[in-house]
DNA sequence: TTAGACCTTAAACCCAGGTTGAAGGTCAAG
DNA sequence: CTTGACCTTCAACCTGGGTTTAAGGTCTAA
């Protein structure tokens, strides 16, 4: 299968695919012609890339379990993913709380503009200016 | 005050701010030797950048809020923040629906990959392996 | 046999929001 | 008068996950 039809049937560009084995993490034989030749098992290794991108998985990470895939027993892989499953859920959770703690900064820092009373004055630290960048505080990094 | 000072008292480093002038976000006037000289309105042009960013808006937008503070009118600036505000409320709950997503596709994955017997053989295309593949579809972008 | 559709590579570019480095000017203290 | 702490500019570099481009090889159909 060349690259073409494996970038039709999974969605992936070309591109990415050439990418992705520079990463080592999708590596194909070659026809005698220098050409790239996928099969299926291929398309199932990038639904796992997929899968694990989706999750929230980096590219080094992905490469650290197809490794492990490759080599190791199904019990390894297990291992491995159990805890990497637990940190993901656990960044998600974080990022939970920060977006919530977003939304009412956002939510407040509304109310306070649109408190403020319509005026033609200049606004250079009046107002709206100030009711905003006086909300929003004890927000950490996303 | 110089750019030192200005970096201690906002937290924000010299080399920031230098990059802030660059894109029109905060311009100090000069002394005669040709150092920056902040003064406190400065510092509470930070503060309301500080703020723009914690709540998402991103410095061009916030370059285009401080151009319309500093030539326009209170109700203009109030105008212009008020669509920003909703814009930015709408674009977080679409975040925290997808997070959310990805919280129950990730417990998901946990679940399969648990559930996987445990086995010396090599995992190339099995248990934890599809386990994994086979969870977190339907997940768009983040 | 030649057009055009496909494949190859290495290297440069993209995004945002900065950071870092080199080369040099300014200023106060000892 | 020199040392060291500041300040200046401009340009290059960083991250992550690719995309784009240039220059060239291969294959197939008319």
């Amino acid at each position: 299968m060349k690259i073409s039809e494996v970038a039709e049937r999974s969605g992936v560009p070309a591109s990415t695919l050439r990418y992705y084995e520079r990463l080592g993490i999708l590596a194909a034989r070659r026809s005698p012609n220098g050409y790239r030749d996928f099969d299926e098992g291929h398309l199932e290794r990038l639904d796992f890339i997929a899968a694990a991108k989706r999750l929230g998985l980096e590219l080094p990470e992905i490469r650290r379990l197809l490794e492990l895939a490759d080599t190791g027993t199904c019990t390894g892989v297990k291992a491995a993913l159990q805890p990497l499953l637990a940190e993901q859920i656990a960044a998600v959770e974080r990022r939970l709380r920060i977006l919530t703690e977003l939304q009412q900064q956002l939510s407040a820092a509304q109310a306070h503009v649109d408190a403020c009373p319509d005026s033609d004055e200049p606004c250079r630290s009046e107002c709206a200016f100030r009711a905003f960048a006086g909300t929003a505080a004890g927000l950490d990094q996303e």
